[in-house]
RNA sequence: GCGCCUGUAGCUCAUCCGGAUAGAGCGUCAGUUUGCGGAACUGGAGGUAAUAGGUUCAAGUCCUAUCAGGCGCACCA
């Protein structure tokens, strides 16, 4: 709704000849409901220029798109401000429309998780999972094209050091110092799969808990098998120099602080050869943008990593990298820190926080806080943080709407504009907020921050539930009665799509 | 020492490229109910947005410094 009201009012400005100057209309939604369903700061940024107050600049702004809008709103100015009041059928009929996201659909590859299958997934991978699954399906809502890839690290040292931990619990030896000493180790060992694929299988059905699934599972043996990585490094090879019998990629060329070694003077790889190779495989997989997220323990990956990217593509920047770091989950017991570490076993398991709050309540839990803040997660509030979880108030919201319009039956078939005879102006909060869905999930999409969409069905349902308690539906007749079964049914549609994004049910009865 | 992230109500967190009186949930206090599901609603108390400067018409938001916490600074993976 923003983005067409901006270009309305962008293109009655053009017509009126007013000089902007360069700046934007910039609409956002005033704090205050009361104030209008749009506003610009514009006067403000535009007063030093034209030489005038803003109250006087917005009066001028006024005059001249008030005709122009007189179908659809009002405008008005406070002290600067200018303020847009949609009619209460334009607001209905936004809020009916087709969403239309003003993007450029992309290809974008995904890739999150890629635990080492050395263990079950953590609390940290679930995190991950649950960013990266609603990520995947916000940037697909807005029109972008979205692959899903979980990149499993299936060879080198850490994989020896597992499969030899379990082939000692097997002939009942003592498991290597350095070995993984965890009690899923021995429950492997009385198995007769092979350790890394009984690891993947595990992984998978822990993220399938969670309704996580992945278009792509990426091994990296696959490309120790072929030619991929001398291919990929023979790319690399006029940013690369021998110094101390190892071989140097010049990252430093690229924005990097320090030169990284490819090949190790002993004649090994390292791991980041390796990872170029796989990124080198990603670029020929024909997309627009690659999205790592990566938790804040890999930050300083990054720029080695860009730096592979670009040079791989030698400055003509056609696939764009983007890596989104995500701050860790730390546990705490009795006030204490735990200190998490998966070769002495001292784990807190994905699975059993799954089982222990539910899927959507964990889902819930580690999406509606923003990626950039660290999670502390007591294990001892753990059941209590689960009766306080506010994903229940969002799914009361929707069952109570889905019980409701199963009692009244077919719809009465009416138009927005007869309806819109029954708008008071109580109900306003909760209509700009329907109003508001495809800005946020824009906005949403472009900052990577799907967070935002859990903030924002907490408020939609905050507004229904509201709206409910003092807008008796069945017992209402006529244009009232249509005109309510039409807000709470968007409300329902709303909710569903927004839950839907995020992963978690929609219940019709709880 | 250097780099990245964080610091907002008793607790957990929002606050959308700087905008109007910083908002929710939980907790707390006082109310609402024979209700279209009360897993709800209404109202109160609770804030120097870590601290100190700066930029701006306007700063929780941008810049600088300090303090506190998390993470990272390998020829490990």
């Amino acid at each position: 709704m923003r983005h067409t009201l901006e270009q309305a009012l962008t293109d009655a400005i053009q017509t009126a000849g007013i000089d902007c100057h360069g700046q934007a209309l910039d609409l956002h939604a005033p704090n205050q409901s009361s104030h209008g369903d749009y506003a610009t700061a514009i006067a403000f940024r535009l007063a030093k220029v034209m030489k005038q107050a803003p109250t006087q600049i917005a009066e001028t702004f006024i005059q001249a798109l008030q005709p122009a809008m007189a179908t659809q709103a009002t405008l008005s100015q406070i002290n600067g401000f200018i303020n847009i009041t949609l009619t209460p059928s334009a607001r209905l009929l936004h809020i009916e429309a087709k969403a239309e996201y003003p993007v450029t659909p992309r290809r974008i590859l995904l890739e999150f998780v890629s635990a080492n299958p050395t263990g079950p997934l953590h609390i940290g991978h679930g995190r991950w999972a649950v960013l990266g699954s609603c990520l995947a399906n916000l940037l697909r809502a807005v029109g972008h094209r979205v692959d899903t890839e979980n990149y499993i690290n299936d060879a080198g040292n850490q994989i020896a050091l597992f499969t030899a931990s379990v082939a000692a619990a097997k002939a009942g030896e003592a498991i290597p110092e350095d070995g993984y000493h965890g009690a899923y180790i021995q429950t492997i060992a009385n198995g007769n799969t092979d350790p890394v694929t009984h690891m993947l299988s595990q992984h998978e059905s822990d993220l399938a808990a969670i309704g996580t699934h992945f278009d792509h599972w990426f091994r990296e043996h696959t490309l120790h098998a072929n030619t991929a990585i001398p291919d990929a490094l023979a790319h690399l090879k006029t940013h690369c120099y021998t110094h101390d019998e190892a071989v140097w990629f010049k990252s430093t060329a690229f924005g990097d602080d320090k030169d990284r070694v490819l090949v190790k003077s002993d004649g090994s790889l390292t791991y980041f050869a390796v990872d170029i190779a796989y990124h080198w495989n990603k670029l020929h997989r024909d997309y627009d943008q690659l999205i790592n997220i990566w938790g804040a323990d890999h930050h300083g990956y990054v720029p080695r990593v860009s730096a592979a990217v670009q040079a791989l593509q030698n400055g003509h920047t056609q696939t764009e990298l983007t890596v989104l770091i995500g701050q860790l989950v730390s546990l705490v017991r009795d006030g204490e820190p735990v200190r998490m570490s998966k070769r002495s076993g001292d784990m807190i398991y994905f699975r059993d926080v799954i089982d222990d709050i539910g899927a959507d309540a964990t889902r819930f839990f580690l999406i509606h806080k923003s990626s950039d803040s660290h999670i502390e997660l007591d294990l001892d509030l753990a059941h209590q943080k689960t009766a306080e979880n506010p994903i229940f108030y969002i799914q009361y919201a929707h069952a109570r709407i889905c019980q409701l319009l199963q009692k009244v039956g077919d719809p009465p078939d009416v138009t927005i504009h007869q309806i819109a005879d029954a708008y008071t102006e109580a109900d306003r909060p909760l209509l700009q907020c329907l109003m508001h869905s495809t800005d946020t999930l824009l906005d949403a999409a472009d900052a990577y921050a799907p967070h935002q969409l859990a903030t924002y069905a907490l408020e939609l349902a905050r507004h229904f539930h509201r709206f409910y308690e003092t807008n008796p539906v069945l017992t209402s007749t006529g244009v009232q009665k249509a005109y309510r079964l039409w807000v709470i049914g968007q409300v329902q549609q709303t909710l569903q799509r927004v839950l839907g994004i995020l992963g978690i049910s929609a219940p019709t009865r709880m």
